[in-house]
DNA sequence: TGCCTATATTGAACATCGTTTAATAGTAGC
DNA sequence: GCTACTATTAAACGATGTTCAATATAGGCA
């Protein structure tokens, strides 16, 4: 019971944070431990502290992933053509695409807390800048607002998705009839828009 | 060690609720647990559990105590004579002063979810009815909206309310410069009313 | 080749969590 | 004053994140 040496430190790293997306999205955040991480990957809960500092190291590891999954999905699919509120809705459309496709994963993101006081290290900030970046970039081509608007409209748009998807996929949203959420998403948009452009 | 008789079921049904929130409050939903509530009512668990399901319905009445909360501190600080986008900010100004003064009660409205399936009991909907209700009537007064069109609306600014907070709190909206709340808040309400009043 | 050191890996331990349950002490009814 | 009922407790269970001494092996050096 030592010095195994089948995989590198990076291997492992690798191999933990995949197991533990599998598992997330197999049984949710929930559902998800150290020890059936460790498990999954023929490890002990000892290895992986000797290669994350703790378990909200590997959760992190896991959601900037997913952040990039997520960047990667839009600029995949991204239509170069639209223009404004026709582009932005393109983007809040592939958005709920991969809410609905990895609902678990999506979850993680939002669901998983640093302690209190704790920041959120720069290589994960990045991860979100990524994606600010591509909603500033439609308020910049196709409105008149300057970069500090654009950054500002980006960060509403972006909020208010997540405040529309998360309070719909939590049915908090839900009172007398449920409307799903690229409805409500469709209205904000719209609307939002009216007044960005005036 | 049996039959105390000090308080009623509905007595220590309150003093949980009670004991709870102030654990909340002081140390947050992490910090909080059922063998701390149980004695700092000087009770055990067991107890707890001869009362509520389990810790979730704990939980559960602190949140709607905390939403009626908030729907009491906005009722009482509600403008009657504002209209349209004006009534709007004012709520909207309200509900940040609410998260501003109870950040941890609110936090935990959210943060704590029940088991994937499980649907929140009526009387807690009630709660976010009443809320969703204010809002609702000020688009049904002041704008052209119908009765589903203002339902609608006050979904969307509800979920936007809550996506701008929850993620300003977390510091997810930070980038470059850190913009408070209120600023996004107001930027949204603003466009987007600019779109309902069209 | 053979030793030696460094370290990757483990298993067991710790404190805590939500939850369950048998034992019990005291109250209320007769 | 007995009996039946029940509120309350303490202890237990399995699971959680985390730590750490023990250990077996790989790699460097003689």
């Amino acid at each position: 019971m030592a010095r195994r040496n089948d995989h590198s430190r990076v291997e492992i790293k690798e191999m933990t944070i995949q197991a533990a997306r599998a598992l997330i999205m197999e049984v949710g955040l929930t559902g998800c431990s150290a020890r059936k991480i460790a498990k999954s990957i023929d490890y002990t809960v000892g290895t992986l502290y000797n290669v994350f500092d703790n378990y909200d190291d590997i959760l992190l590891h896991v959601n900037a992933q997913t952040l990039e999954d997520l960047y990667q999905f839009m600029k995949q699919h991204i239509d170069p053509s639209l223009t404004g509120g026709d582009a932005l809705k393109r983007l809040a459309a592939l958005y709920i695409i991969f809410v609905e496709q990895q609902p678990k994963l999506w979850d993680t993101l939002f669901d998983h807390r640093l302690p209190a006081g704790e920041a959120l290290p720069e290589w994960y900030e990045e991860k979100t800048d990524q994606l600010f970046t591509v909603i500033e970039r439609v308020f910049e081509d196709s409105t008149s607002l300057d970069s500090e608007g654009a950054q500002r409209a980006a960060r509403v748009l972006w909020a208010g998705m997540h405040g529309i998807c998360s309070l719909s996929m939590l049915h908090k949203l839900e009172t007398i009839g449920a409307e799903p959420a690229h409805i409500l998403v469709e209205n904000f948009i719209d609307n939002y828009m009216a007044g960005v452009a005036a």
